[in-house]
DNA sequence: CCATAAGCGAGACGGTACGTCGGGTCTTGAG
DNA sequence: CTCAAGACCCGACGTACCGTCTCGCTTATGG
């Protein structure tokens, strides 16, 4: 029988340690903001980096409506939302998940089923309105566009910027066949 | 006064290790393995990652020559190799360092400059022969190819095969605008 | 309104749990073997080491009969009859309860008052008929039997056996002075 | 090559705690105190108690001179000499000692040895002189006027004061068969 | 041809965080 | 209303690595 008031004070203070200082995030450090015994977060989460996951599904707002417009339009505004989203405290703390999860394999399942896999069946759901393309063009083209996202800000050589939402849109639409007639 | 056969053995324990088990990787081990105190491990580098990066810079085989044929089949070809390279204990070792990068601005900068910029400028180079893409157009189709590779190399979601590869091709030359006459 | 059938069942539990090994003589272990929830346990006793005492107290043969003969015959028997009682799981688990006591004041004096005393009372007795000796110097001479006896058991430098037992007996009659005549 | 300057500040620590308060001695109470690390504790010690023990066999004085006189008078001088190093600090840390020892063999041991039995060797010494008695009498008359030192000290149902040296040492000589003529 | 300074192996050191264990308290739900 | 079941807070444990720091020993000039 779980406790939920310590399973939300753990998230909380989980995620305000995140913003604050990666560096900083120690499973004692939760424990003690959260004012709650080690132990406790032990018994419900593998490692402190599922908390801080499951804290960032929960609390993240994840409404990305990519408004009207023509495709690349409605796909350039949906790129920009995400990109601003990363502007946040949100952008280190992803980058900290993926790191994590290329060290813990288990972690690294959570982290796509959770996480990556929503995004992409979103993104995926947007690309497939009104163009021809069938699944693996589609994923492909999911994979290029959220690609060059994550590339960019875990490598940083890159702005993630509107300019570059824009221009990510446009090359994706325009690698569309032209829709077939009839 | 640096004694070169102790960089050599430095170099091929880390690499010997990492292909091992990366858990496994410490700073002790390598230095025991190489038959060094751990000091002329730190003399030299700021932390095991550098050594593992010095490693892979040096050891790997970096020729990648895409062929001949259409421009469509050489970055196919390109993109193949590129993704063949990762088949080995290279794959695990790249992700390793990828998210290292994300904790460590210094080796992060490092990184960039010995690993992904070197990568990112021959690509380039490859897209633009023959292609009337300018600079911007040419960056982001960069980071799509790429990110599309480290994204699935990353998060593991899809296999980074021959057909991902061709797939990959065919979308970036299709998003190319038609060639302006004259 | 208390349970005596749970009372039993941990007072088994603990012993049995003692006997077996020591260092798995954990509350939950009692409660688990028991059946029994951990707050039954803490709500009859203050900490497990009192049931312990108690389950020892109730369960063990406290018959000391020295026989008859001789006074020195008498206490010889008496104090190798306390030794063989040593010889079960008895002896490491008294030297647990005496350890405890060493921590926690209030257990060493239910410890005191239970156990220790009530065979010191007895030994006194032994001691005290037909000899000439008073107050201070019975309690000198128990502590002198019963120290050497729990020295040997907590110390481990010698053996608890009947001829330490017989030698003890000379000793402790021979430093009795002559009975005063008339 | 180890340092002994950090040697002598864990065990100046451990014993200054140990002093202070036997609960607070734990072994992270005793590095910081130190100026140390944990790691440089548990290379050298097998657990807090054998850095204790250490700093006592080490710093204790163990000079214990019967001054002249009777046997008897001298065995009484000794005896109080003991109890009374006793009062200060030590008492408790050698009670927290012998505790320690009933649950750790390996520790045991070494108790025995550093601590317990150079003081029978002196104390049988003592007894040997000028007295006919052999072997196994000696050693049960150590554990007699020893154990009943223990025994108070551990049980606390007696002082340890000068008359109860007095009284030990009367007993003791008491015990002693009239030396054989010629 | 030595001396002297650098590089070296070895490994102890101060630190930080980890994940586990057990104690004693508090809560919940079934009987 | 009791009580098993077990979650909870807490504090200490012993371990793993990190990056720094002596130690002597080797070695390779440069006076």
């Amino acid at each position: 029988m779980r406790n939920e008031q310590a399973r939300q004070d753990i998230l909380d203070a989980a995620l305000a340690l995140a913003a604050a200082d990666l560096d900083g995030l120690t499973v004692d450090a939760i424990a003690a903001r959260a004012g709650v015994g080690k132990q406790t977060i032990y018994r419900w989460w593998p490692s402190k980096w599922a908390v801080v996951l499951d804290a960032l599904v929960e609390r993240a707002a994840t409404d990305v409506s990519p408004g009207t417009g023509t495709p690349e339009r409605r796909l350039a505004t949906f790129l920009a939302t995400s990109f601003a989203s990363l502007e946040t405290s949100t952008g280190p703390v992803l980058r900290a998940l993926m790191a994590r999860a290329q060290f813990d394999a288990e972690f690294a399942e959570v982290f796509r089923g959770r996480l990556v896999e929503p995004r992409r069946a979103v993104l995926r759901e947007l690309l497939a309105e009104g163009s021809g393309r069938r699944g693996a063009d589609l994923d492909a083209l999911v994979d290029m566009l959220f690609g060059a996202m994550w590339y960019r800000l875990l490598v940083g050589h890159g702005a993630l910027d509107r300019a570059f939402a824009r221009r990510l849109a446009r090359l994706a639409v325009a690698s569309s066949p032209p829709e077939p007639m009839g």
